[in-house]
DNA sequence: CTTTCATATTCTTGTATGGCAATATAGCTA
DNA sequence: TAGCTATATTGCCATACAAGAATATGAAAG
């Protein structure tokens, strides 16, 4: 019942959704995802610990980078499932697409290093 | 998206989930749910509006009494996905199961009237 | 070892949410 | 009509949560 629940929640924010359907596309890091959606970097961080805290999502670290990535869903099975629907769901939202769409033009090195 | 932040935020709350464990095994007045989850009535209610607003539950009024049952997920496809899953999911939950051992035990007649 | 940079954590604030008591509503019955 | 009964709504309280500013951490580079 907690892992479920753990899962409906991280799924229950519209950032987090967007970042689940944002990593579907691409490997990313803290900076990018915080570029892409327009909040600050601590709200970022904080989204992707509950997504992680779900099973939802992994990390690796590289260097400073951090990468965030899709989970496979081996620690949950509420987790391994919902990752499966949102492969489809929302493919048509017009806002997921605008983001997916602008996708391209960021990467971790124009963003940084300011 | 709305409609599926709507379905996420429903399914994140204990009580909510339970409800819906309960509604798979029979159609149930609000009395009856207040009575085996244990909470006040209107704690009952509000949860069957959150949970009927996201294309989860349908009611049908029968004179004084409001029976709840599980929705077709009609109008939702997220709803109708959940609700399928949530017919495996949490079978084992051994809280889940208690409630539903104790459901037979419970009817309308007894419980109102006081 | 100091600086720099990407990320994590802490702190505070405003808002959302679950809970119940009290009250309102709607349908039956006398 | 009046009174009773099941449910809905309102109001309030305590807690949870999203957000960003400020700060801390930790890894690379000089």
């Amino acid at each position: 019942m907690k892992d479920f629940v753990k899962v409906m929640k991280a799924l229950s924010d519209p950032n987090r959704i967007r970042i689940v359907k944002l990593l579907q596309h691409k490997v990313m890091c803290v900076c990018e995802l915080q570029a892409v959606l327009g909040i600050a970097q601590p709200t970022v961080s904080k989204h992707l610990k509950v997504l992680e805290e779900a099973g939802l999502v992994y990390f690796k670290k590289d260097g400073l980078w951090v990468n965030y990535y899709l989970g496979d869903g081996k620690n949950s099975p509420y987790a391994a499932t919902l990752l499966g629907n949102l492969r489809h769901w929302l493919e048509d939202d017009p806002e997921i697409s605008e983001l997916v769409k602008k996708l391209p033009f960021y990467n971790r090195e124009d963003i940084c290093k300011k």
